[in-house]
DNA sequence: AATTCATATTCCTTGACAAGAATATACCTG
DNA sequence: CAGGTATATTCTTGTCAAGGAATATGAATT
């Protein structure tokens, strides 16, 4: 993955999102779905953007996508989503996505 | 300067060869313009983008505009840029920028 | 004041991509 | 196999931004 790509990815804010969830590891789609309390299309298109571009992996289980980060993607990759929960904390409400990613459930 | 508004300023080619550039200190447009064999335009523009988002400071002497890179405009500013040179050495041609760089003259 | 040089702005066309609606696929369970 | 659940794809529409051409500004020189 280059480095132009990677920014790319990381430059909408719903992905930011995305990630700063992932960050702490995989995750399946209706949970993030449920955490960011958007529609699925959504988040389906956003993940799959960022799987197409290498930044994601995706296992499937049944019915359900885990999706998480691929660190080896590029060496910034650390750095940057590393960097990303300090830096948005007053503009996107992580806060708010984290907790409801406790309260979400996988059936 | 939020985080969203980096990466967007790094999502461009051009821009990215442009702060390979300025990361060793400021340069006027006709230099970069120069070294990347770009027209001035182009290169105005991107160097306009960036400097209305706060990446980059600008001063006006006599007819010559220097820019440089602005490295408080947030903590993630000094790794991503100091990592473009490496990353990107494969698919972007910064050793013909540079050294088109070294020839140019600014009047 | 007119000219010249470096830089910036405006207008237009084009392409990438985000969002929503509708639909399709994959996989399990009865 | 039928039906349900989780996820993915297709289509359309709107917005943002990149590129090029032409023009405008700002500042020095004659």
């Amino acid at each position: 993955m280059d480095l132009l790509t990677l920014y790319k990815c990381l430059s909408e804010p719903n992905r930011i999102r995305i990630l700063n969830l992932l960050k702490e590891g995989p995750l399946c789609v209706c949970q993030i779905q449920q955490a960011l309390d958007e529609p699925q299309v959504k988040m389906s298109k956003h993940l799959g953007y960022m799987k197409e571009r290498g930044l994601l992996l995706s296992t499937r289980k049944a019915n359900w996508s885990f999706y998480e980060i691929n660190w080896d993607a590029h060496p910034l990759v650390r750095p940057n989503i590393e960097g990303i929960s300090q830096s948005f904390a007053e503009n996107i409400d992580f806060t708010k996505d984290v907790k409801q990613l406790e309260d979400s459930f996988c059936p």
